[in-house]
DNA sequence: CATGTTATGTTATTTTATAACATTGCAAAG
DNA sequence: CTTTGCAATGTTATAAAATAACATAACATG
C-alpha cells in the first residue's frame, strides 16, 4: 500500500479515495475477489455502489500494476509485488480459492515463444494462470 | 470432424445433431465465437436457440477435446489438433481476432513450474494465453 | 472567471452464464 | 411388453459480469 502510493506520486497518478478503498479491499482479501464482491465491500464504506465504480477502479489499478484481472475467474487480485511487475503468472488453488502471483519470464513458455516466432506472431501480453491445488491443500486431502 | 466423429464412436461419446452442429460451426470459423454468436448460427439452422443449448454442447465438446474456452475472450474455438490435445496454449491476434493453438509443455513456463514446486503447488491444469499480432496484422501496419 | 481535464455519479442496457424444471427417446431390467 | 432409469433436450426465468451514455463535480491553468 504504501509502495503503491510512492509510486502514484512519482508517476504523478492520484490514487483517490476511492481506487485506494478498492485496492485496500483486495489487499485484505487473500483470494481474488469479483467486481460485485468490491462493490458491496465499497458499499459497508458508504461508497457509491454502482458497477462502474468499481470497473473504474479496476481499470486504474490494473492499468498502473496495481492489481491483476485473473480472466479465468472473472476476478480481481491485488499485485502481490510492491515493486510493481511485468508478466505475472497465477497458480490459482481450486479448492480454498487463494491465488499465489509468480512473475513469469518475459516469454513464459520456450515452446509457445517458439510456435510464436515460427508463425511471425508478435507476442505483447501473456496471461498465464495455472489451477490445482496449493501446498496446504493437497495436505488436507 | 471425422476425428472427432472417430474419437466419439471410440469412447462411446454421443456426438449428437446440436453437437455436431456446434463443431461445425467452430470449424468454419477461424476466430473464437462466443456463445452467443453460436446461438444465432444455431438458430439459421432450425435448432433450439435458448442459452443452454449452446452452453451444453460446449460444455461436452470442451470436456471432450473437442474445443477450447478462450477465458480471455469468453469465446470458444475447435480445437485445432484432431487427435486431441494436452495443454494447448493459444495466440490470440488483437487485430483480426484470429487464434493459433499450440501445444504447451507439460509445464508451461519452467519459471512458473519451478515457482510453483518451490510453494508446493500441485498444478493441474494451465492457462496460457498470448495476445499479440499475427503476422499478416504486423505486415499490414 | 472561463476553460479544459480528470474523476465521479447515475441510469439503463448489454453480454455472458446458470438455475430449475418439464419432456423426450432409448436401452436394459423386470 | 412395459416400466424404470438415464442421458439429452426444450423452455422459462434469472443471475452475474461488464459497459454505454450522459450528467455532475473538483480543480488546476490560462
Amino acid at each position: 500500500m504504501a509502495a503503491a502510493e510512492a509510486t502514484c506520486s512519482e508517476q504523478g497518478l492520484q490514487l483517490t479515495s476511492t481506487r485506494r478503498r478498492v485496492l485496500e479491499i483486495l489487499l485484505e482479501e487473500h483470494r481474488p475477489l469479483g467486481a460485485y464482491g468490491i462493490l458491496e465491500r465499497l458499499r459497508e464504506f458508504g461508497h457509491s455502489s454502482q458497477p462502474p465504480v468499481a470497473y473504474r477502479a479496476l481499470d486504474f489499478l490494473t492499468a498502473h500494476g496495481f492489481a491483476h484481472k485473473i480472466a479465468s475467474l472473472n476476478a480481481y487480485v491485488a499485485c502481490a509485488n510492491p515493486t510493481g511487475c511485468e508478466r505475472p503468472a497465477f497458480l490459482i488453488c481450486t479448492d480454498c480459492d487463494r491465488v499465489a502471483e509468480t512473475a513469469a519470464a518475459i516469454s513464459a513458455a520456450p515452446v509457445v515463444a517458439d510456435a510464436a516466432r515460427s508463425i511471425g506472431f508478435a507476442i505483447k501480453q501473456e496471461v498465464v494462470e495455472a489451477q490445482g491445488q496449493c501446498s496446504s491443500c493437497v495436505a488436507h486431502s
